[in-house]
RNA sequence: GGGCGAUUGGCUCAGAUGGUUAGAGCGCCGCCUUCACACGGCGGAGGUCGGGGGUUCGAGUCCCUCAUCGCCCACCA
């Protein structure tokens, strides 16, 4: 046991605890424990290449405190760590970092080293190269991302922790990718999908978003095939923001019920500068309210035209290629001369470019009917991307999750009605989600640093890939890249030749390894004995933004594996707002880093404003409430000490001990706290717990231990005193430990003052013993009425501008009856504690109290 | 367009199943160098709870409606 500090202080326990917890292993999981004692959590992996910001540290100091808690209650937690390490942001955080690009046509050099400096034009590297400076990035990144949780005080178990691009996951990845396939659940397909034309790799509908952008209605005229003039009467005119699409243009498309246009359809018009005659076609997603009412599809501008192509049936005639340029080719074989030369003017160029090009052609013809009406429209992104996305029709791995099967969207929604959710009303964004999907998850990527589709293809005798039936390894081989492994009865030099095979040469979108989370952290087939007593896990805590993907997706697998859900509850936190109320941005994110913060506060401090967001909402930055927490750690340290001091060295009395009316009525609202702080973390309100814990030690250290200060000290005697020595020690060990979970420093620092061990391996307060010193005929009132009444005579001597060691002649309380008996009991506490000469009392309807003041010395 | 959430003193927030004069902290003002705490303590001023309507003996707390803000979702040519 350690000496209580003259002068205690907050500085430096960081490190001095998180290096005691990391030597006696105070967080590591004990795997002897059946399911039923763990308590197991799936942590956000974090992405390792970039910075973890407050918002990282306020959610995951949430967290933290239901583990320490659950680990309070005897659970054994299962708490590792993983690093997202895997994916397009890494990719990127490598070509920045190094100045390279990956270019997977060329041979591995075995002696590559980056440049010192990265050069002006990026180097290009041999995938393998590319994926070992992946590999020496994130460990980096990862070490000082772990600096930071410790420094933090996450009680992670810091054996166990995983990478998402790890030997484990990628086996664990690539199992739960064939199992799928083998069950039919993963199959791919060629259609089209969106494109981001930049990171040149299909995204799926989950990193989408709308952007607000601006565009321009093109009001176009398309000539009806069989008008024999040049009058007005002979066009049709159409609106649309796309007009390079005109060579891609397939049919014209008009509401069924549209009178406008139902002469028309089934007859054909012609195509601006082209020529190519399309129908014209009825179909009930055209909405006369829009443009002209009449829409060209074309092949293919948004996601309409690929269900307007499909269900009438539509040839394809592409013309935006991978790299987001026109196509070099035409679209159409037997185009005129005159459309060849049209074309010709767009191809190549960019989107943007075609369209400003194709205007000028229009306006020339004469087809371009008005200047471009400019507007603001809704486009579709990828996420990370900077261009819009286009759609292009390419082969791609899918995993069914409901988006074309209504029995399994049913029967996800039935597993999101199963999940228990924190808060509760988070659980109508999984639903909307699942209801609005609309095609199945386009899990691959056409990039370097994923997981490999475990996949080849035999080529027969032209070279042509089999893709209908593809060569797959035994699950034992797993993991395997078949960029360098070989399948199963073929030999290395067969690869790209006729005859032969050929890899799969995707990798796995980051998501589709992420969903994998609970089985990865749980080490799935690899560790049975300890997938037994973690898996199906207890929490997901997770931020509300990715809970179409991240949670989604993680539901949808576990589902499609073993029937059933991942984890029982999910508690989502909310987003960290810059006072300004709008999301904490990056840049303001690197300016106030979580290491100054931590140094400037000390963690308990940062760890209070973090805990004291509540689950789900979304909290202001504010430094104010760190500064209020360090001082909340600091009224620990010092009422502690104060505590301690007069408890003395000498062996405390147990709860027998208790015999005073007023200890005994402050241990009984002390229980009714336990429990209130128990039911709160129950359902995962860590927030409620601090806020209900902090009240009362506020009240602990202004009103109950000044009245007991003199009587601990022996004024009243010896039982008197030991009563209240009782108790300070019983309320000590109790607030510790309600204060554990948020402020694990402090608590740990005052718990070695005078106990062995670990305050976070301690038991979770117990009311029951509380509660029996209390006695079951305790005046619950006493300690209120009698901190009311201190109070008073308090603000008397502030209002008299006197110092609180001010003498009092006489203080008259009126309360009603019952108040002033429970009062009674604590006259002598009140007159010691107020330095009053004379209490009197009187029963009144209206409580008040009169304190008159002694006449100050003379002197 | 649909859905979810929020709206309480200058600021940041509490206010389970409706019930005495609506609570904190920050900031502000004043006082106290008190023997746990000056990285302090004590006290004060300051809100009638976004607007309107309703249910009720009684509503910040339930219902309706409007407004503003934020987020989620949606096949916006």
């Amino acid at each position: 046991m350690a000496q209580v500090p003259d002068k205690p202080s907050l500085d430096g326990l960081e490190d001095k605890w998180s290096k005691v917890w990391e030597a006696e292993g105070t967080y590591r999981f004990d795997r002897t424990a059946t399911r039923e004692r763990v308590y197991s959590i799936d942590t956000p992996p974090p992405t390792v290449s970039g910075s973890l910001h407050v918002g990282h540290v306020f959610s995951y100091t949430h967290t933290d405190t239901v583990a320490r808690f659950q680990r309070m209650r005897g659970k054994a937690v299962f708490y590792p760590m993983g690093w997202d390490d895997n994916g397009l942001p890494t990719e990127r955080r490598v070509q920045n970092y190094y100045g390279v690009r990956c270019d997977p046509s060329l041979p591995y050099d075995p002696d590559f080293r980056p440049p010192e400096e990265p050069p002006k034009q990026a180097l290009a590297v041999s995938r393998r190269n590319f994926v070992e400076l992946c590999d020496g990035l994130v460990k980096q990144d990862e070490e000082k991302f772990e600096e930071l949780w410790r420094h933090l005080g996450l009680s992670v178990d810091w054996g166990m922790t995983y990478t998402t691009i790890g030997r484990e996951s990628q086996r664990i990845s690539q199992r739960a990718f064939l199992r799928m396939l083998a069950r039919g659940e993963a199959y791919q397909a060629e259609a089209p999908t969106l494109w981001d034309v930049d990171f040149r790799t299909a995204v799926a509908q989950a990193e989408l978003e709308d952007r607000e952008t601006a565009g321009a209605f093109h009001a176009i005229r398309f000539r009806k095939a069989d008008a024999d003039g040049d009058r007005p009467d002979d066009y049709v005119v159409i609106e649309t923001t796309r007009p390079e699409l005109i060579p891609a243009c397939v049919a014209l498309v008009a509401h069924p019920d549209d009178e406008r246009y139902q002469p028309l359809f089934d007859s054909q018009v012609t195509t601006p500068l082209f020529g190519e005659r399309v129908p014209v076609l009825a179909h009930a997603l055209a909405d006369p309210e829009k443009g002209s009412g009449i829409a060209m599809i074309c092949t293919f501008g948004d996601l309409t035209d690929v269900t307007w192509w499909r269900e009438l049936r539509l040839p394809a005639r592409p013309v935006v290629g991978w790299d987001g340029r026109l196509r070099g080719d035409p679209p159409v074989a037997h185009w005129s001369e005159r459309a060849i030369a049209a074309y010709g003017e767009l191809s190549g160029k960019t989107v943007k470019q075609a369209r400003e090009r194709i205007v000028e052609l229009l306006r020339e013809h004469g087809d371009l009917l008005a200047d471009p009406k400019p507007v603001t429209h809704a486009v579709k992104f990828y996420e990370k991307g900077d261009r819009p996305l286009e759609i292009v029709t390419t082969r791609q791995w899918y995993i069914r999750n409901g988006g074309r099967d209504v029995a399994l969207a049913h029967a996800l929604l039935e597993r999101g009605r199963q999940l228990h959710w924190y808060p509760s009303y988070m659980r109508a964004r999984y639903e909307s989600w699942v209801e609005g999907l609309n095609g199945d998850w386009l899990v691959s990527r056409q990039r370097f640093f994923g997981v490999p589709f475990p996949v080849w293809y035999a080529l027969d005798d032209d070279g042509e890939p089999d893709y209908d039936h593809p060569l797959v390894p035994s699950e034992d081989a797993l993991p395997v890249d078949p960029s360098s492994d070989v399948p199963d009865g073929y030999t290395a030099d067969q690869r790209g030749r006729p005859g032969g095979f050929v890899a799969d040469p995707d990798v796995m979108d980051t998501w589709a390894t992420s969903s994998l989370t609970p089985q990865i952290a749980c080490c799935w087939e690899d560790d049975a004995d300890l997938f037994s007593r973690t898996y199906p896990m207890d929490l997901r805590p997770q931020a509300h933004e990715i809970i179409r993907t991240w949670l989604f997706s993680t539901v949808v697998r576990a589902n499609a594996e073993f029937g059933d859900l991942p984890w029982r509850d999910v508690a989502i936190s909310g987003w960290v707002l810059d006072p300004d109320r709008k999301k904490m941005s990056k840049s303001k994110g690197n300016v106030v880093t979580p290491m100054g913060l931590l140094e400037q506060y000390g963690s308990d401090a940062v760890r209070y404003w973090a805990a004291s967001g509540r689950p789900g909402t979304d909290t202001a930055f504010d430094e104010g409430q760190m500064k209020v927490g360090r001082r909340l750690a600091i009224k620990i340290l010092n009422a502690s000490k104060f505590a301690l001091g007069a408890i003395g060295d000498g062996a405390p009395g147990g709860p027998d001990a208790v015999t005073e009316p007023l200890d005994r009525a402050l241990l009984a609202v002390l229980a009714d706290l336990v429990d209130e702080a128990t039911a709160a973390f129950e359902s995962y309100d860590y927030a409620r717990a601090l806020e209900r814990s902090e009240r009362f030690f506020w009240g602990f250290c202004d009103d109950y231990v000044e009245l007991v200060k003199q009587r601990a000290y022996g004024v009243a005697g010896e039982d008197a005193a030991a009563s209240a020595r009782a108790t300070l020690r019983l309320a000590l060990d109790t607030l510790l430990g309600l204060f554990a979970p948020h402020l694990p420093f402090v608590t740990e620092e005052v718990w070695s003052w005078y106990r062995e061990g670990s305050v976070h391996r301690s038991a979770w307060p117990d009311p029951a013993p509380l509660r029996a010193a209390a006695g079951t005929d305790v005046l619950v009132d006493t300690y209120p009425v009698a901190a009311g009444v201190l109070g008073a005579v308090r603000k008397a001597k502030s209002e008299a501008r006197r110092s609180m060691r001010a003498d009092v002649d006489r203080v008259v309380v009126y309360d009603t009856a019952d108040r002033l008996t429970a009062l009674a009991a604590a006259l002598d506490d009140l007159r010691e504690a107020g330095r009053v000469a004379v209490v009197e009392t009187v029963v009144a309807d209206t409580p008040a109290v009169e304190v008159e003041l002694a006449e100050p010395d003379a002197a």
